[in-house]
DNA sequence: TGAATGGTTGAACGATTGTTCAACTGTTTG
DNA sequence: CAAACAGTTGAACAATCGTTCAACCATTCA
């Protein structure tokens, strides 16, 4: 431990605030618990699964109904539908050949209203 | 428009409920907004930015305060904050040759606590 | 002045992501 | 039954993203 391994593993830092780190160590969050919650934000930042959010805040659409508004294929759509629906955003009933699909909860009207007022907020600036 | 182009351009569908598209249309932030918007959720759907910004909901930290918390490299940190700075999430203050960050204003605690809502309430299921 | 340190930067890399394409399943209908 | 259609699927592709690495800038201090 003495000339060989100096500039290696460690971050090169004469760590300024010991206290300030150890006291916020103790305030985070669980590691999967934050892999989680990246991956919930994940499923909004996509402007094409957001459009089809949107568009299920206000009726419940077939795959055939999604696509013509979004001017975009079938399957493209059935793609982002089978992630919402994987991670429980949407839920469907199918109807013959046709499947509906809506929104699983209300989790999704009240995330997307505060990042949305995040960004018309920003325009101010 | 008689032969060759009929399986050009469209989205092969009859289309279920004219209806109901035309009067969801209506009702569908801009394109531009909605862009804005999955950019907005985009940072928030990184770990590692994830923990940046819990971190410094807690104390103000400079780089190296925080690249030994989370045990990284100050340079992938950097970049972070780069990414944080630019969005106008945190802010700074220069002190001689130390940069100490900060969270920019409240909107970043909401999101994260409607995020992590739905995170803890999946549990359950 | 020059060494040490906090922090930034850009290129390079592998990994992940969204769309397209073509083939496919399943249901309806003539 | 066969054609038509709603929807799904997986491979392939380009684009985007996060980390690493090395070089660099700026400030302090001996």
């Amino acid at each position: 431990m003495k000339f060989y391994d100096m500039e290696l593993d460690r971050t090169d830092c004469t760590v300024i605030h010991q206290e300030v780190v150890d006291r916020v160590r103790g305030t985070m969050p669980d590691d999967d618990t934050l892999l989680d919650l990246a991956d919930t934000f994940k499923l909004f930042s996509d402007s094409t699964r957001l459009k089809i959010l949107y568009a299920l805040m206000e009726a419940e659409m077939c795959v055939c109904d999604i696509s013509v508004l979004l001017g975009m294929s079938k399957s493209s759509v059935s793609h982002q539908l089978r992630i919402l629906k994987q991670s429980n955003l949407v839920k469907y009933r199918k109807a013959g050949r046709v499947i509906y699909y809506s929104l699983a909860d209300e989790h999704v009207r009240t995330i997307c209203r505060m990042g949305m007022e995040h960004v018309l907020e920003d325009v101010e600036d």
